[in-house]
DNA sequence: GTGAAAGCGCTAACAG
DNA sequence: CTGTTAGCGCTTTCAC
């Protein structure tokens, strides 16, 4: 059993509120008693309990983060950058990778309330009512990332999904392409499902081009899934010059079936992604992708969560970051 | 503030006891006091303290896992495969992303035994004296995962890297190749760097291939750097045929490499990968690779772990996993 | 500068 | 079946 506080109180030969005071910080503290107790420290290898000291401080530092896929790497990215920031700044996360399980994003919710978290960060991509009712009396701060949910004390960092996909869209479209094949997420998604999908048809819409629904698909945003939608593209009698996919991984998933089937990209069909993570870069031709601050939307959502647990202040119910067109090599003028 | 303990047994006109009895199962308690109690949980929102309760319990059904690099495939995979389990047998995971920094991992590991975490999960590519040090006084079971750190009461979850190794090699060399680069990772770390470094020069030397130094590369796993490196290769005047790299990443980045410099793959160089992740699919030729079991790695290392914990179970010093190698496009005969 | 003592919210004997 | 009570290991008044 590790030693406790009284174990080195007594090996110092000083009261548990000296010890207690030399480990967090040694004010009011002879050097003397400080010595002694820094002895008695390293003799018994005595590290004070956290969770002792959580229950009487009411506070543990800990941030729970709920996630949709840990395997997918725009989430990574936002993770590992939640996580250096968290890191630096003396906290710790708790992750919970709910895999579009609302069940079990509502269990983790639950135990974050038991483990009275000091915040939590979601990104997710549905939600139902059962777990907005949760978010709101859980009362504890929330952050949404790269998701947006109706509920209060929360702050939702996103960019404007329905500009940047009509500027996608549009980019297309001033190469000189009309038959634009959408490959979109969930619908029940605001962000990246509706209004990625809002932004293509408007963007369609001021240009002039007739919208065609054959050449809409909806999807779960996965490379597998880009790949057996493009299939079926190439089966159908339409044929896009461009395809559009809301999601790099589905983007580099139709890329892989048009080379598979011995087309070209871009001769015979251009691509355009949205996320702008590193896998545009890996795949031959790079994708041309509308690139969401993945590693910023991270560490602007625990910088904001931070500040508010540790100062109050107030919690804006948005921050819009800026989207970026990437270009690179899979789109060509017609 | 949350409502405690007391204030559901005041509500519910019973005592805390009782309380407790319900929330822990409801044994020995009467059908009246479940009902009320469970009345006044409903009304006051309660949920239990987990702060509180672990200090009780001695128990707080946390797994510490140390990470090299969350945003590696190989990882992030294995991680997914961790936190099923762990969420399956209601424990949780607390995640620590090192990027290589040893004092990182120092802070980590000191905190995970102030927090008095269940087990500790570590993936990492090397280690110093410290760091054994500090995992031999901590008494907490560790479990590695794709790396072997001597060290007491604990577990190396890894395949056989040498072997693995010297058969990926050997079936390069059966299918002609004589000139064979090799993209390795750090010679400090045992398995993934010096056994599978090993288990190549072995191969060449038991197929009677001269060892040829310059056609050995050391490196960090990552795809930047198997880019970086296969540039090297193309401009210096050594020419092989085959390109093994001991991580999927660092053979999609040399694959990239290749391909922009206007070469073919297999037809000028063949690649051969070590890991066979998702990413191998992912680019075009699929790249051939030997595959560690990466998400049996994670499940394994948990329930080995979790067994342990809650039947004092011994911990054998090492699992060993079974290898494959998946044949894709990326090498040919020559 | 230091120690005694009162909790933090909960569980688990121990009586009844 | 139920309530009382003694801690779990720590921090933090409050006296001295």
């Amino acid at each position: 059993m590790p030693a406790r506080i009284k174990d080195v109180a007594k090996r110092a030969g000083v009261s548990v509120a000296t010890v207690s005071r030399v480990i967090n910080g040694g004010k009011n503290v002879s050097d003397e008693a400080k010595e002694a107790v820094k002895n008695a420290v390293d003799e018994l290898g005595y590290s004070p309990n956290y969770i002792a000291r959580s229950l009487v401080t009411q506070k543990n530092n800990m941030i729970g983060v709920i996630v949709p896929d840990l395997t997918a790497s725009f989430f990574s990215v936002i993770l590992s950058s939640i996580e250096k920031e968290t890191s630096e700044n003396n906290y710790n996360i708790l992750i919970c990778n709910i895999e579009e399980d609302l069940d079990k994003e509502i269990k983790y919710l639950n135990l974050f309330k038991e483990m009275r978290v000091d915040g939590i960060i979601v990104m997710h991509e549905k939600a139902d009512d059962r777990i907005i009712n949760l978010m709101n009396e859980i009362s504890i701060p929330i952050i949404f990332c790269s998701c947006v949910v109706p509920c209060v004390n929360a702050t939702a960092i996103i960019i404007n999904d329905f500009k940047a996909s009509y500027d996608a869209t549009k980019y297309l479209i001033d190469l000189g392409h009309r038959d634009i094949a959408f490959i979109g997420g969930d619908l029940r998604d605001t962000t990246s499902g509706k209004d990625r999908y809002d932004g293509y048809r408007k963007a369609l819409e001021d240009n002039g081009i007739n919208f065609n629904k054959e050449y809409v698909w909806f999807s779960d945003y996965k490379m597998k899934s880009g790949y057996n939608i493009m299939e079926e593209i190439i089966k159908s009698d339409k044929a896009p010059t461009a395809i559009y996919a809301v999601s790099d991984d589905m983007a580099v998933g139709a890329l892989n079936c048009i080379l598979d089937n011995g087309y070209k990209v871009p001769d015979d069909f251009s691509i355009m992604g949205f996320d702008g993570g590193m896998l545009i870069d890996s795949v031959r031709p790079k994708i041309t992708s509308m690139q969401q601050p993945i590693r910023e939307m991270g560490s602007i959502a625990i910088k904001t969560l931070l500040e508010h647990i540790e100062t109050g202040s107030e919690l804006p119910s948005q921050i819009v970051l800026k989207h970026k067109l990437i270009i690179n090599d899979s789109c060509r003028k017609l």
